[in-house]
DNA sequence: TAACAGTACTTGGCCATACATAGTACTTTA
DNA sequence: TAAAGTACTATGTATGGCCAAGTACTGTTA
């Protein structure tokens, strides 16, 4: 039980979150993703994001497009379906509550951190 | 892949942080925390709570002292330890961190939730 | 006093996710 | 043609929240 396994911990679930927001402003590819989320410092690894897609695609959520690219592989695209649109809206109602409640705990506290 | 699911792992170490946090305030036994826990909409049920204090007493974060109830069987009233509180605070920090981080994220979105 | 309900804590097994690591496949460059 | 870069895939591990069942003590009541 350590600091840095404890930020895994609070980190699961919300990254789910954060794709599908980054994926419903547009197709982009897991690299874009990838530079977005290190841009506001969730730090995220290829081995955790692409699962996810896979996860996220699989269960209907996201679709995608093979794009040939100009330097490399082919890439794939991602967008939102109208079922990811809807549980983006769920899990940002969710993460809404977490906060607030959250918060209600914490700032009872009379500990000054 | 649902959003009950989702919940559950959004949950993930956030569920330590708060209860190091109501820990932080006095001594208080498994039930205070869950009432305190429940009044917050933060449900948690017994299967989670109690195996979380035995290891965040394993790992020296906080300590208990068996005290006598009047209406059933004795409790363990739990308090933080020095390392608990150093630890309580750098959780604090890893929290907003990723709050921040997640703001960053949601609040570039065009879509309106 | 014996059966029952209430309270407090314990335990074992299940599941989903994040991560480390290694690997495949394709393209461009030297 | 070899090396480097890019994009995606696959496998195994650890962790934590949860369900469900169980133990143990106390107080009530028939």
């Amino acid at each position: 039980m350590n600091l840095e396994n404890t930020q895994v911990q609070m980190r699961k679930g919300i990254l789910e979150y954060c794709i599908l927001h980054i994926i419903s402003r547009g197709e982009v590819y897991a690299s874009d993703m990838l530079d977005e989320l290190t841009a506001a410092r969730m730090i995220v690894v290829e081995g955790t994001l692409y699962p996810l897609l896979t996860r996220l695609k699989n269960a209907g959520l996201v679709e995608y497009k093979w794009v040939e690219s100009k330097s490399g592989p082919p890439r794939k695209y991602y967008k939102l379906t109208e079922i990811g649109l809807q549980f983006l809206k769920g899990l940002a109602d969710t993460w809404d509550d977490l906060i607030h409640s959250t918060e209600q705990i914490t700032q009872k506290s009379k500990i000054t951190i």
